[in-house]
DNA sequence: ATATAAATTTAGGTTAGTCTAAAAATAGTT
DNA sequence: AACTATTTTTAGACTAACCTAAATTTATAT
């Protein structure tokens, strides 16, 4: 049995390090969190014991495969939640976090794989996040921040890294959605900004904004 | 803020209380939740003390005006999932109870209208169970056991008392559904048995079986 | 290499929810 | 009314998950 606290633990160790791939310090697991480094080190004593993380004290922790196979469940249901709430029910993509946060605890293999068939086999979140498989595996897109294009070219926005509420209804206020066709048009060293062309509209946008939107190049 | 473990006892003080009318005994709070008594003492404590349980030792307890109405959104939550389940992800009524005994615990007042719109407002679960509308109200119907048909006479089927997988099952195989009309053929007294006749056939069904079948006379 | 700073762990406590065993109150029976 | 059985409560302990404060280890900078 493992508890809704574990998989907390599990799913940031797993997300921190990179889909389960780096060792992670016990204070950036703190931060996740919103929890104390002491309490950290408890659980991940714990998780090491019962077999899902690799810990030496004061060496950080990573996953075993085991506990890779937890995170990637959890993080499946999670995305797939999300989906379900923005596809079936009205939610929008600001709104769905939260309570993905709760419903990825859910315990049913039925549940889950008729979700997925309902919502029939989506790859990405609303969020443009990758939704992994049922064996955990999850497929790797060549995405780049659209800070990274240099000038005249193009993308499609295909993600954002900041999540929260207050990015995404600014995007929404934009017109920027997943999908949208973005050309850098000038970029200026000045304060980093850059003035792109979206919907036949010119824009100027600042480096934040820049740096938290994945592009698909060319 | 309230806990889970917190609703499920005010939702189990509801059931057993018939939907919050009745006081409640310690013990068969306690046979309902799986657990002692003495949790139970220290439980209802705890919930009269924050204003949702009436209680004075040795003497039971009672929903509070607010505990009742927590207890009916936790039912109102636990049913609709149910209908979800049933009616968009091709669950069977006997799969659907133990995982609406986890979503029943999702907060999210916007997730549970759009379900209640999804489902197109329905006003009963997929075992015959009322479910509360937003003011915590519950449409009283005017149903009773198969047991108490007199021969010769007719009901449909309404709802389940007994909601085990095992007793769901049964039905399953003997096509008896919700909306099925049943005619009470024969009655014998020697073990409270009886013939009916259901789907242009006739069946004996033992005392415990008609004892667990809700019927609309007529 | 030492000193200082930062990260991490340990020690000791708290709270929610549970349990067993013993005590107290209520209900049932002669 | 008195005894007995049942129900309920209290007392004391346990675990999971958390905290603060102090000790320890590792990292960084002279
Ligand atoms: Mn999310
Ligand atoms: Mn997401
Ligand atoms: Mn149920
Ligand atoms: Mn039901």
């Amino acid at each position: 049995m493992i508890t809704l606290t574990e998989e907390n633990y599990i799913k940031s160790i797993y997300q921190l390090g990179r889909y389960g791939t780096l060792t992670v310090s016990t204070n950036s697991i703190a931060e996740a969190l919103e929890t104390k480094a002491s309490s950290v080190t408890d659980m991940v004593k714990k998780l090491a014991e019962k077999g899902y993380a690799n810990y030496k004290r004061y060496q950080g922790v990573s996953l075993t495969p085991q506990g890779k196979k937890i995170a990637a469940d959890v993080v499946r249901k999670h995305r797939l939640w999300e989906a379900f709430l923005v596809e079936k029910l009205n939610f929008t993509w600001d709104e769905v976090h939260d309570i993905a946060e709760q419903l990825e605890h859910i315990k049913s293999e039925k549940l889950i794989n008729e979700l997925d068939k309902l919502l029939d086999y989506p790859t990405h979140d609303p969020h443009g996040d990758p939704i992994p498989d049922k064996n955990g595996d999850i497929k790797k897109t060549d995405k780049t921040l659209l800070f990274n294009l240099a000038e005249n070219t193009k993308g499609v926005c295909v993600g954002v890294k900041d999540t929260s509420s207050s990015f995404l209804k600014y995007l929404d206020k934009h017109k920027i959605a997943l999908g949208s066709e973005i050309t850098v048009v000038s970029r200026e060293d000045f304060d980093d900004s850059m003035v792109i062309e979206i919907n036949n509209l010119k824009m100027s946008i600042s480096q934040t904004v820049a740096n938290n939107l994945f592009v698909k190049e060319g």
